[in-house]
DNA sequence: TTGCGCGTGTGATCACCATCACCGACACAT
DNA sequence: ATGTGTCGGTGATGGTGATCACACGCGCAA
């Protein structure tokens, strides 16, 4: 079964190769199926907007392949980054479920595909199913704990440096080597990776210069090489 | 039936004056039964902590009077307050639900009564009442916009002023007189209205005077009075 | 080739606000 | 009356990061 944008599209959830590991991903047999009934899937091209902050909520998202961002702008037109979703991810769970608008904008940052749920489906599935109304809880509880982090990081984490220090490390907890130095594609543009810390694309540019003079870190092509990790966690907690 | 501190106890979740309007508050008479069963009530003086940022979640309190400010601080020992509760909100239950430590400090502004739920027992009552599973998701989602709305604050608005007017608004919104004057009681200080706004209190202050000099606002004894709304709207946006 | 858009690097400047410092007002206890 | 703690006002100063400006390289299309 091939795809717009050269993907293959995956037409069950029961078969999905993250279903293990996310809400929605590990029902009930009876569950599932009827999972399977309510949804649509679709696939979206790069740039693509899931949904727009403010927008009556339709649905949810279940994000399958491919990467989103969510952001949210002001009217002056400064926008920021608050997630960046991967596979597996559910977008839009609590405007639908508070029923007020998307709090968030929802871009493809790479092609991929996504199951859609309507509201109204989506709600009625979870009075019938009362034990993933648990679920959907402890995932809305989830998302409340990243939100905080958030809080923190811009309230708490003063400088720039700091917070920049704080996303590289994020960036590389999983893929730590033995040696203390990692690597992680580098996806962002300098611009969005201001975004994400709430400050400029310059001073971006700078840190990076600086980290880079520091032999914090090291860029081959577009692989970014953590080359002194302790030194990053001594900038964040300073 | 008197209490510590001057105030009268309420025994009874089913006679309690805010239980139109809350989670918890206007449950099917079986549940407001059990509910009951399962609290236990206290009162706690000024400056009490009802938890505190990082402890292992033991159960949710149902603030019934008094005022409560919620916080969460670095390692430096900057602060910032992320919400101030009063009677009828629920603290403790994101923690409780995700069965992570406590994001924020719970401390009593006010005395006031609480109810506390136990985990097991809250979890377990959840179980087996579904519809309320539900109604603690929507409080969830709730909780999740005003933690955006909070990041927004935070990323978005860039000026200490721009913040200071967005909070005066937010306090004005319920009670503003059809000529656009309105008045509020001001019971915080310099300090904790900085470690809402995320700056420092001599800023506060000099906010304070400059507003009072541009007749934005005007203090009589500790009430505070807003001349201007439209103007502060202004700012806020501009 | 030329032009264009986009992402990036970097210098110069300047407003803003955190910080430090100090003072006065007030409440409260002894 | 005297201390003590909390709160609020305000001046001086310095660092920092936003802003503006410009140049470079690259991919891509006409």
């Amino acid at each position: 079964m091939r795809a717009p944008y050269g993907l293959n599209i995956l037409d069950n959830c029961l078969t999905c190769p993250v279903r293990e590991e996310h809400l929605f991903c590990n029902l009930s047999v009876h569950a599932g199926q009827r999972l399977n009934e309510i949804k649509s899937t679709a696939v979206y091209p790069k740039g693509a907007m899931l949904f727009i902050e403010g927008q009556q909520p339709r649905g949810v998202f279940l994000l399958c392949t491919g990467k989103a961002k969510l952001s949210t702008s002001s009217r002056e037109g400064k926008t920021i980054i608050t997630k960046l979703s991967e596979g597996g991810d559910v977008l839009g769970l609590n405007a639908v479920i508070s029923n007020r608008p998307y709090e968030v904008t929802a871009e493809m940052m790479e092609p991929g595909q996504a199951n859609f749920i309507p509201r109204d489906s989506l709600l009625q599935f979870l009075k019938e199913h009362g034990e993933v109304a648990l679920r959907v809880a402890e995932q809305l509880s989830r998302n409340y704990y990243t939100a905080y982090e958030e809080i923190r990081t811009l309230g708490l984490a003063t400088s720039p440096s700091e917070k920049f220090a704080k996303l590289l490390l994020s960036w590389t907890t999983k893929t730590t080597q033995t040696d203390g130095s990692s690597q992680v594609k580098l996806t962002l543009t300098h611009e969005e990776i201001a975004e994400i810390i709430g400050t400029t694309r310059e001073t971006v540019s700078r840190l990076f210069s600086e980290f880079k003079k520091k032999q914090l870190l090291a860029l081959k092509g577009s692989t970014l090489v953590i080359r002194n990790r302790l030194a990053l966690e001594k900038i964040v907690q300073s």
